[in-house]
DNA sequence: AATAATTTTGTAAGCGCTTACATTGAAGAG
DNA sequence: CTCTTCAATGTAAGCGCTTACAAAATTATT
């Protein structure tokens, strides 16, 4: 693999001069410019990144922390940050936390350990403490769908209470007197917001929250289908099911099916995301959109 | 950010020595080793990787390229990667070539100047030319899904053809006779390849195939789609639809769906890959399983 | 034509590590 | 008590690049 010093001697002039026709910042003649073009172009010459973040200590790489890689929901994301970045002439790495604090903990440090100039994280794992220690350590970090006391400016969140309340404000509109919850695991900010939204629409609507009423699940696929089971057990009067993210829905439209529910007819179902494999679902599910892409995109 | 030197400093050690610490590989004695874990301890050290590879001429890091960082196929084949690479100590630098010749190479020569210790690709764009001269340069290459001549060795593939064949035997085997079939697109050489294995199965048992029992797709939803109704116009006599994908056969059934046929009444349909999100789709979806997981661990 | 101002190029000192090789010192052999 | 041996540590030369600063070449000014 040729180096910056072969192409400087194949084209006669110094290691400074291929360094500037390489990054194009200070000036070069024309003719030098091109003398050297040729050499690297009869190389074959590639600059060697890691070289180069050494001596600039930039890398021009942003770090992406996920909570997992496949699903739609952190697709959407990956893809939005990456062509956003590669817009830009930079670069994402990505690494997944697992929802787990230490393995959270460990791909951040990772992320560190590679220089990224900046951090994305959707973190939800790791604490406030060291989410401040991060931006007080003079890096740049922004994070994704968690609010962080004190850190106000390096959050994007959705506004999850608005989109509770808009999700069974949607369901009191239909019609609906008997609507359930399955809501997300209530230690995540995000989960407990959203029910916040959902009690408040209810209330407005003069209609009492009944514990029996709601199901605590993990957002993930298989506790909707729970979620739908105890439901129908301890809240048979149900006519609408609001659930806190489109996996739950999907296992409790499931659930319902097996039950011998009509789906729509019997039962409304309101998720929550807009993700896309939404779209495959039948009959199609009513859902709260996310702002994914967009969030993606700012941050 | 603190470094070797100031570590070195702080433990009253040499810089080899604390180098040694860290890597863990020569021997140093249990004093020693405790001053410097201690110091780097206080000094919250944390190793440049950056540094390290350059010193090292070894970046611990795969690179992967994908076609998309969305979608079931790529997030299974993602996660499992990942996985496996971090049950190893390394880790994985994922990069998106969006099945564009340009973009493809870029992300290739990407993984390259980062000096990727390894790379496993997907790549459909590529010329097989390139890939070869890839391999020749030394580093080592893994190709998913795709055959390259003479490169046998780097190839992780599937049979596809054993699939197509797989899936058309089954509706075969339920006792249909109409049965179409909905490609992908045949400059591909998987989906050709599924292509003959529908025309063998459909041979096999007798039945002639017809061009208009057939529609080229793009592997999207919404060719699946657009494959049904002109499927309904062309081949009215269909009771058997078979989709060289999870995707298209989603988009088939809701089309179908729409047109009102009753699924899986009326119409079976069949698809390929297995992914995720075929889960969700009511009624479960028939499909050929591809094995993304085994194939991401082999790689 | 001589000097000053400006542009272009070269020199060399790092960036933070790894690692071959040299040095030290303690233990064992005689 | 000296001579080996060998484990533990230190020294220093890079890895391939960037970037102050210095030097040289070019152009403008008088």
């Amino acid at each position: 693999m040729a180096t910056i010093y072969q192409v400087s001697e194949a084209a006669g002039v110094s290691l400074a001069t291929v360094s500037r026709v390489m990054n194009g910042n200070a000036k070069v003649s024309e003719r030098t410019r091109k003398k050297v073009e040729d050499a690297m172009a009869s190389l074959g010459y590639q600059p060697n990144a890691i070289a180069q973040s050494l001596a600039s200590n930039r890398t021009n790489s942003v770090g992406l922390l996920v909570s997992e890689l496949h699903g739609s929901y952190f697709g959407d994301l990956m893809s939005t940050v990456e062509h956003v970045l590669k817009q830009n002439g930079k670069h994402v790495i990505i690494t997944a936390g697992h929802v787990d604090e230490k393995r959270e903990h460990e791909a951040i440090e990772f992320l560190k350990s590679r220089r990224c100039d900046a951090l994305i994280l959707h973190a939800e794992a790791v604490s406030d403490d060291y989410l401040k220690k991060l931006v007080d350590s003079k890096i740049p970090v922004v994070v994704i769908n968690r609010k962080v006391d004190e850190l106000d400016e390096n959050c994007f969140v959705v506004d999850n209470e608005q989109g509770g309340y808009l999700a069974t404000k949607a369901a009191i509109d239909a019609g609906h007197k008997h609507i359930a919850y399955i809501s997300g695991p209530l230690f995540k900010k995000d989960a407990s917001d959203r029910l916040s939204g959902h009690k408040k629409a209810l209330e407005e609507a003069g209609i009492p929250f009944a514990k029996t009423s709601m199901f605590e699940g993990d957002f993930h696929e298989s506790s909707g289908q729970e979620g739908m089971l105890y439901l129908q057990e301890n809240y048979p009067e149900l006519t609408a099911l609001v659930c806190a993210n489109d996996e739950m829905a999907s296992g409790a439209m499931t659930a319902a099916r097996e039950a011998g529910f009509d789906i729509p007819d019997q039962l409304s179902i309101i998720g929550f995301d807009n993700v896309l494999f939404s779209r495959y679902l039948y009959p199609k599910l009513t859902t709260i959109n996310n702002p994914i892409n967009a969030m993606g995109e700012m941050a």
